[in-house]
DNA sequence: TAAAAACATTGAACAAGGTCAATAAATAAC
DNA sequence: GTTATTTATTGACCTTGTTCAATGTTTTTA
């Protein structure tokens, strides 16, 4: 079941068998019923998660009751409230499995344990951090300069495996337009 | 001059005084003046910044001539394109210097260096990345929740002595609005 | 397999914000 | 100090996208 971690994490730093053993020791498998939440809005976040199987939505709530979807994560991806992880503050973000999936979970004391131990690990995060942060600006001028129609094309181009497992409630909740634009947009598009 | 800089490091982590001095001799210092570049579309950005005085803005000029920016940097703040400097590709953005202004410049080869020869400074830039993605999520989640007001009145807020230092232009530009609108929206609110 | 719930589509009215053009005010350059 | 240049304001009109409400369609659930 930690196999998909092994190969992630062998993928970008070279450890030990007894290193990567380790590490992967300190994760705890979990897994999550559809519809059901990994994190709650009030919540410190107690975890950061490698997903083995299945779909989250992160998004967060606004006064008015809409839902923003921050970002997805499937398979091989990473999913926490980074925020409230690390600052081990109350988070204004849930986390609900879309369908049933299984995730790794390792707490905040082994993650910090582990950087301290295994410093590749530290590498390994701070490479990845910096990948999301690149791919987080990039979205955020996207977000500010290109068009509904746009943003939705981009979207399912981008992530076509990821873009057939969501309905249209989801992928308008992340892209920040409603549903029933982009309705509008998917008729005027594929009747082209 | 790099008084800012070993300020900066020793509140984040703990060097010696022999591994600081080590650090801070990584850093050139160069003076940038007023409306002059540091980065242009097209280059590779060669260099990691810490603004020691002055002023920047990190920006993309999208296809149709809108300038959209990223991010300001002042004292005590880091400038590089992150995407062009870590996988030394082409940048797309522009760095350019609002007021007369001085920089500390990091090489990427430097950078790499130091990260092997002292890990802390692993840890250090692992973390700062980590605050910057936290701010940006947050900025992303409000640049699709909030109104122009609302966006504007929380810059202004949140960066009170940056923003008597910038012109309306840029404001409007780094809030993803058009300079007339920011217009119409100050008068509504300071009439108020 | 029937009822309920969730999701998708469409119309009509509306609001937020953009574009273009003109003018005024403030800075910078000489 | 007086032009140039940059920045700010304002008006009129336009476009993109929202809201609300109704209806149809699919998917769950019992």
């Amino acid at each position: 079941m930690k196999d998909n971690l092994r190969q992630y994490v062998s993928k970008s730093i070279s450890l030990s068998d007894r290193e990567l053993d380790e590490f992967c020791d300190l994760f705890q498998s979990s897994t999550v019923k559809k519809k059901s939440f990994l994190l709650k809005e009030g919540e410190v976040c107690e975890f950061e998660g490698f997903v083995t199987k299945g779909l989250f939505r992160v998004y967060r709530v606004h006064s008015n009751g809409v839902e923003q979807i921050l970002y997805f994560a499937i398979e091989n991806w990473w999913v926490t409230d980074l925020d409230s992880f690390t600052n081990a503050s109350v988070s204004k973000l849930h986390i609900q499995a879309l369908e049933d999936s299984e995730v790794l979970l390792i707490s905040r004391k082994d993650k910090e344990y582990v950087y301290e131990h295994i410093p590749k690990i530290e590498k390994l995060f701070r490479v990845m951090t910096q990948k999301t942060h690149i791919a987080l600006q990039q979205r955020m001028m996207d977000n500010l300069s290109k068009t509904a129609d746009q943003l939705y094309l981009d979207f399912i181009e981008k992530y076509p495996q990821l873009s057939q497992r969501l309905n249209n409630l989801q992928i308008a909740s992340y892209l920040g337009i409603s549903h029933e634009f982009l309705s509008r947009i998917r008729k005027k598009i594929f009747i082209k």
